[in-house]
DNA sequence: CGGTCTCTTGACCTCTGTCAAGTAGAGTGG
DNA sequence: CCACTCTACTTGACAGAGGTCAAGAGACCG
């Protein structure tokens, strides 16, 4: 079931995931690498889940970003969470009636999907695929967590440091090199929605981190410059990501 | 094993709440009530867990309140749960290294107080117990989220309303009479650490909810007096609570 | 190459923060 | 019951980070 040629075979990025912080025996791996999926491709923005509906399916982000969302009654957006390639998207749904917020894609994405029932009975069969299931919720709750402190206790500047930051290790644990390579995926309405500000403060601020030298832009592309400055004006450290969980 | 009078018994309190979103068999509750345990009282601002370290205990909450905090290198504090009687502390060291936040008592409190070990052997013994802590664990994240749009996207009178309104609900839910009765038990200063706001505005922000009608004071005692007038200007639904979970 | 979505920029405004001094509860000891 | 003390709460004047509005420029796309 080799669906597109430019990301990994079926199961692999799910696997590459879990590893990454959990231990899973061969079998284990085995099982998982078995189930049977498909894959689904989706435009920028489009919806893959929406709060108030029941899930029946485990959506893993094979290539592209998506986001968490939750909106205000009178218009206002804020981003609750951004997922890049390898995270499961919805283990919640295995355990809760209904989704309490809406899930999108970012970026043209493509999901590996798996039955839910399917994946449930992975889990009730085996315990360490159990147990990755949890500490990778926990690592989630984790990052919520950060975020609060940020858009509570720092300002523009640090919080966009900050995020940034967080992007850069993230993509550099999955392996695609992290953003000093890679381009910032979202647009600068997007990082309003994240952090809390507006489209127009976040262009200032971009501003004000380019002229430091922390971060290169190139036409809408956004990059890191120095990653070592950035670090210093968001008063980075990377213990809240539990990257040294086995 | 009654250590004290005012408070439910052993393990009834741990119960209660897990039996307020899940269901467990006689078995499974018996099992619970079985746990060896013992209780233990804090003062406020007592450390339950510090950031760092490993903890090897399963704490839960008895009576009185706590929270959970991070703070900046600079010396600011986000307050980013509070958690009320009947409240389970820490599943997640059972699953993760280290902790990652502090955890204090906000109010003089009573531990009940399970060794992790006993309880993952219960855990693993018995899934409904498993999933009922997964839930747990799910349903704080789920109102982590909201404090995030609460604070990235809304001003700060509806806010503090936003806060009164969930706590209300969590405290009646728990069978405590809610904030209509009860008196709202954080100080002033620790309102602002939930909000993101200092104390002064949260003062001032305060007199205008109580101008409004919507709370009223009796001395440092604050308490709701128009819930009505409250969830409008919160803008609050309790959808994110999950309360039709079983 | 026209259309659309992002991004920029400036002027102005306001919500919230800062500072600093004073007041009032709540507990303690006499 | 009254000092005394420690917090927590109040209040006002002022400052500033970030929001709002609006117009224009630049990117990307078919």
């Amino acid at each position: 079931m080799f669906d597109r040629d430019h990301a990994p075979p079926g199961m692999a990025i799910l696997l590459g995931k879990l590893l990454s912080h959990s231990l899973l025996s061969t079998e284990d791996q085995a099982a998982i690498a078995a189930l049977p999926h498909e894959t689904r491709c989706l435009e920028p923005n489009d919806y893959i889940l929406r709060a108030g509906e029941r899930s029946d399916i485990c959506p893993v982000l094979r290539s592209g970003f998506a986001y968490r969302q939750r909106t205000t009654t009178d218009g206002g957006r804020e981003i609750l969470s951004i997922k890049i390639p390898g995270d499961p998207l919805d283990f919640q749904s295995m355990y809760l009636a209904a989704v309490d917020h809406n899930l999108q894609a970012l970026t043209a994405v493509e999901l590996t999907v798996i039955r839910m029932a399917d994946f449930e009975r992975l889990v009730q069969a085996r315990p360490a695929i159990a147990r990755a299931v949890i500490v990778d919720i926990l690592i989630e709750a984790s990052i919520g967590r950060q975020w609060l402190l940020n858009n509570g206790r720092r300002n523009a500047l640090a919080r966009l440091a900050h995020l940034f930051c967080e992007l850069n290790c993230r993509l550099s644990d999955s392996g695609s090199g992290g953003l000093v390579r890679q381009k910032m995926p979202l647009t600068q309405e997007q990082l309003a929605d994240v952090l809390g500000l507006t489209p127009v403060h976040v262009n200032r601020t971009l501003k004000a981190l380019e002229r430091s030298g922390a971060i290169a832009r190139d036409g809408r592309g956004i990059h890191i410059a120095d990653l070592g400055s950035l670090i210093d004006t968001a008063d980075f450290s990377d213990f809240y990501l539990h990257r040294e969980q086995r």
